[in-house]
RNA sequence: GCCCCUGUAGUCUAGCCAGGUAAGGACACCGCCCUUUCAAGGCGGCAGCACGGGUUCAAGUCCCGUCGGGGGCGCCA
């Protein structure tokens, strides 16, 4: 069976690139049948944090990648992993170094004051033992390191194909640290083969370590699994995604106003494409279409104005109903969730139509805000356009005209106004603006017979009267 | 510097593995239509196979080189 892991490290936030990492872990272990674990490596005391790792597991909720396992958390695992690097030494694959780092330091130095490349040298390996004894008795620290066999490794990549690499050009790295805490190397090794890990899909910045790896199965007597990279995620400027390309970490997104299905669909369609002219899927429909063999190798750029299109599409064209748990969060900060709740009905029908020309929630939240209370400001760019050449007069006379009718929806006020702009030989427009400025304080809205509807016929009367208060006479 | 990966418009991509009909779609941008505004929508436009060799009747597709981009070279993960 099909068993794939997504392991963080709780050392920051989860970015967008981790998070696409997860998704694509995801979609493979659906798509297969297969079991998603989620792991936690904290194996980095100084810099892990349990905050980090709450925070990981609530973006992948958000993203609704659910797991099968774990978390596992390799912190809680240390006696494993000195377990196996003892096996090791004493099978001769690996050996104890003590070299502190100043001393690797300087002899890295000199050797590239040299123009030489430098690895490892070794000389721990080579130690005799007198000097051994001596560090003992010392109580210096030591760390344990691997002995890296002569050859070539080579491994089939599910996504990049065949990868060789001369292990030459591979150094004895550590395994365990002076610390006894493990490296990546083993505590990524073990725990995939102790957990039955199948495929490993990772980042692309992996694609080195992966030899590594396979020779460190190899001396363990384990079969690896199959390995598959994904093409990194850059910004505008060609560089790695980071924040100096603005926050990107996956909640920011989320507190931005984002769709978790926009942003699923557009994390899934990076590197990836199911192959058809339609921009975006319900999560099954990816699910069912996912093939790791169709993953591009190439770099794609993290195209953030295509991201709020997706979201803006996506918003307009999700039923309320579907948009509602997201839009809550934001509704509160607005302080209009309970005047909604109370009349559920209502507030579906207005979402509806202000969502189609919103870009992302908080918007949609703050321009609802407007159709729940009056108390908002007159967007002056909209006053010295439209409120002009006597509108006063003109929306008096529409006051009154309304007040007389007794159905008070998009077509009678529509006729009711086309009416009384033909007896005042006026463009219906020129009433049309000034009466959105006095209904809504802007100059843009949905159609003005929708928001009209909307209103009702008390609260429409009741903003007519308040702008013809409080705006300039002109 | 060394090693590895990679290259279809400004961007995301289809086509490449199994060579063959004007390189298809989307974002952005521009124009027109619709229209009460702004979006959306419809129609149209701009723009691409990095370059150079080779194989072949035929190359975006296969091979080699150059150049460009990315990653790695930690007792980080």
């Amino acid at each position: 069976m099909v068993k794939v892991r997504f392991a963080p490290s709780p050392t920051g936030h989860l970015h967008v690139g981790g998070a696409r990492t997860a998704l694509f872990n995801w979609l493979f272990a659906r798509k297969n049948d297969g079991k998603f674990v989620l792991r936690i490596e904290d194996t980095d005391v100084e810099r892990s944090s349990k905050e980090m790792s709450f925070e990981i597991l609530n973006a992948l909720n958000w993203l609704k990648l659910d797991w099968d396992e774990g978390p596992v958390y390799q912190s809680r695992r240390l006696r494993i992993y000195q377990r196996m690097a003892e096996r090791l030494i004493k099978e001769g694959k690996a050996y104890y170094c003590y070299c502190t780092r100043e001393d690797i330091e300087e002899r890295k130095k000199r050797a590239e004051e040299q123009g030489k490349s430098w690895k490892y040298d070794r000389r721990c390996l080579n130690l005799k033992e007198d000097e051994i004894e001596r560090f003992k008795k010392e109580g210096r620290p030591r760390a344990v390191r691997f002995i890296i066999p002569e050859g070539k490794t080579e491994f089939h990549d599910l996504v990049l194909g065949d990868i060789s690499v001369d292990n030459e050009e591979i150094e004895d790295f550590v395994l365990l640290k002076s610390d006894g805490y493990p490296t990546y190397h083993l505590s990524v090794v073990v725990d995939d083969h102790l957990l039955g890990i199948t495929h490993v899909i990772r980042g692309a910045d992996h694609i080195a370590n992966t030899p590594k790896q396979i020779l460190l199965y190899k001396a363990f007597g384990w079969n690896p699994p199959l390995f598959a990279h994904l093409p990194l995620i850059l910004g505008p400027d060609r560089k790695k995604l980071s924040k100096r390309h603005g926050e990107t970490s996956l909640l920011a997104f989320r507190d931005r106003g984002y769709l978790s299905l926009a942003m699923f669909n557009f994390l899934a369609q990076l590197s990836w494409s199911p192959g058809e002219d339609k921009e975006f899927y319900e999560i099954n429909e990816l699910v069912e279409r996912f093939d790791l063999n169709k993953v591009r190798h190439s770099n794609p750029v993290f195209d953030f104005e295509k991201l709020s299109w997706l979201n803006a599409r996506m918003i307009s064209r999700l039923p309320v109903e579907r948009i509602w748990d997201e839009l809550v969060p934001f509704l509160q900060k607005e302080g209009i969730l309970e005047d909604l709740e109370k009349n559920m009905d209502w507030a579906i029908k207005m979402l509806s139509i202000v969502k189609e020309r919103t870009r992302n929630l908080v918007e949609l939240a703050s321009t609802a805000r407007r159709y729940v209370r009056r108390d908002f400001n007159y967007n002056e760019d909209a006053i010295r356009k439209y409120w002009k050449d006597g509108v006063k007069e003109g929306l008096k006379r529409l006051k009154s005209v309304f007040e007389k009718l007794e159905v008070f929806d998009a077509s009678t006020t529509e006729k009711a106004l086309r009416e009384l702009a033909e007896e005042l030989g006026l463009k219906a427009a020129r009433l049309i603006h000034p009466l959105r400025i006095a209904l809504l304080g802007e100059r843009v809205s949905p159609g003005i017979f929708d928001v009209l509807e909307i209103l009702g016929k008390e609260e429409t009367l009741a903003r007519m009267e308040r702008a013809l208060k409080e705006l300039p006479d002109v």
